[in-house]
Formats: structure tokens, sequence, C-alpha cells
DNA sequence: GTCTATATGGTGATAGAC
DNA sequence: GTCTATCACCATATAGAC
């Protein structure tokens, strides 16, 4: 097993304590003990703490798209992909102890005082409902007949509020009840 | 007109800047100034920065049922009570140039470190359900037949996603789809 | 009750030796 | 590239005069 170079290992150990602590709650001076590396080598690394959450972001981005993808290898319809969808943000739910939404959770914290931060979150949701568009789409073509665009925001609707219920409330009723909605939008 | 106190003026203050900056990014010192007191003056009136939130807060609750029941007075029905209300979550938003539900928002930042914030953020939402559920009682009590505790939940659903995808878009679509969806579940 | 002055510790960031 | 030492500033909170 090769080594984990240090950059990675300073983004590991940002990402954690960003997502479980929040950023604005995290110091440098953590970030550099947790990561066992003197301050002067991550400011080699990453020029301020705010090209930090942007790697810490990216990073996240990344690890959402792929995993969703190891999730739903193995399905093929269309219909049973929107419902892996559904599973798969209950996954993320309870494997984090219902820390929420990643990118939900930096937006609220930064408010409006940084809009490049604010636009990429908004440019990832945007990834996302495009991606559950491919899904009504290719549910369309395999002999489904519904609004494309009104049931892509429905479901995007629907998982977002979920998530948002099931970080305030500890549990997965929430995604449960998703699924029973989808399952009448989709005949 | 009274004079503003003190103690009121410091809570609108905080109020003003922990919903727009975030309570983190807040600090003692910018409170003050912009309350016009001094530090000494702030800790006579809240212990800590802690009880400070609290009080934000209790008045933010206050505020929200006190101003649905204003938005909603003339009105009758239960059904158009339900669309009053997504109707107020719309007007919150927009007032607010999308700074997002104060509940969830402090939810967000404070992560796991403060259960007592935690627990009444927790307890909040379930007075909005409560209150939710009342509306759907007297709905079904005038005639409509569905699934009280289902469609209580799945009303919640729609708002907290409506709530939380317009704060990140700065738009009101989600509302308008909200209400779409709502129609088709109370027949 | 409100004020000023201060305590104590943490913040993000930089300089320069090795 | 990594280290130590240090900067200037801001955080929350307290003490005690008026």
């Amino acid at each position: 097993m090769q080594k984990e170079k240090v950059r990675d290992r300073i983004i590991r150990v940002a990402s954690d304590l960003f997502y479980k602590q929040g950023f604005n709650s995290t110091g440098i001076n953590q970030i550099i003990a947790e990561a066992d590396i003197a301050i002067g080598s991550l400011y080699n690394h990453f020029s301020s703490k705010n090209e930090l959450l942007k790697a810490y972001l990216i990073k996240e981005e990344l690890k959402w798209f792929s995993g969703f993808e190891e999730h739903s290898l193995k399905i093929v319809s269309s219909k049973d992909k929107i419902f892996a969808l559904i599973d798969y943000r209950k996954k993320l739910q309870t494997s984090s102890k219902f820390a929420g939404c990643h990118f939900i959770k930096i937006n609220a914290e930064i408010g409006d005082s940084n809009p490049v931060i604010s636009d990429f979150v908004m440019q990832h949701k945007e990834k996302q409902q495009a991606m559950i568009k491919e899904l009504v789409i290719q549910y369309n073509a395999e002999g489904g007949s519904v609004n494309t665009d009104e049931i892509t925001a429905n479901i995007r609707l629907l998982l977002e509020g979920a998530v948002v219920i099931s970080t305030i409330h500890k549990n997965t009723n929430a995604f449960d009840q998703t699924k029973k909605i989808i399952q009448g939008l989709l005949p």
C-alpha cells in the first residue's frame, strides 16, 4: 500500500472536521494537530483556509457521484435506479449518523458571505438534478409517459426534504415516505 | 411610542446578524457595536453567547407562528389554509432574500456540538407538524377523506424541500411546484 | 444598569532556518 | 517541503468604577 500523501491527509482530516464540527468551528490549529503536520506545511499546500474549503467540496462532490455509481452498479431499470438514489441518500444519512448533506450544511453556514462557495453548491445541486433528469428520460424511453421536467423537479424536492427532515429528527422515516410518494408518481 | 428596551435591542440586532451571517461568524464585539452598548451591558442581560442564541430562537419561533396566524387570518377553509402556509413560507423566503429557515440554518451550523439547541430545533419542527396535522384533521372534518398522518408528513416533506431548494437557487419555483403536488394530494 | 479596562486564549497567516 | 517561532488580531468573558 502506497503511503498517503500529505496533501491528501490534510484534505481527509479537514473534510472530516468541516463536516462534523462545521467549517467556522474548525480551526487551522486543530487540522494540523490531527493531521500531524506543521502549520508551514499546510500553507505550503493550501494558500488559505478558503482554498482548503474548496478542495473539500470538490472531493465530496466526486465522492457523492462515484458513490452513487457504485451503489447502483448492478441495477438496470431506470425506475429501480431512482429508488436506488433514495436508498443511497438514506445510506449516507445513516452512515454519517444523520449529519446532513455536506452542501446544504456549508451553504447554511456561510450565508451570503462567500459567493464562490454558494455558487459551487448551486452548481452541485444542478448536477444532481441533471442526473435525475437522465433517469427520468430513461424511464420514459422504457415505456413510461411522465412530464420529464416536472417529475425530475418533484423527485429532487422530495429528496432534499427527506434529507433535511432526517437530519433534524435523526431517523429515516422521511425516506420511506418519499419512496411511497414517488411510487405514485411513476406508474 | 415607547422606547425600545436594551434587552430587546440586543436580541433584535443579534438575531439579524445570526440569521444573515451565521451564529459562529457573528462576534460579541459586532453585536455590541451595532446595538451601540457596552460589553458589560450585554453580559448583564445574557450570561453567555449561548443564552443569547436561545433567546434568538425563542423569539423567531414566536414570530413564525404569530406571523402565520396573521397571514391566514381571513381564510376559513382548511384547504385554503394549507395553501396559505405554502405562501407564507414563500413570503418568508422572498422577504429575507432567500436566507433560508432559521432553524435548519442553526442546526446545520452547530452539528452535534450543542444538543440543547438541536432539541429545540426538533421540537420546533414538531410544533409545525402538529399545526399542519390540525389543518389536515379539519380538512377531513370538512368532507375530505385522506390519511391524516400520511398527508401531514407529506406536506411537511414538500415544504422543507421547497425551502431548502429555494434557499440554494434563490428563486420560488419549488413553492409553486409544491402547490401543484399538494393539489393532487387533496382531492 | 451601564460603563471602561482587561484577562486569557485562540484565530488565520507569514518569515525564515534547515 | 517541512519545520519552529512569531505576528497582529479577535474571540468570549470578567472586574470593578460610576
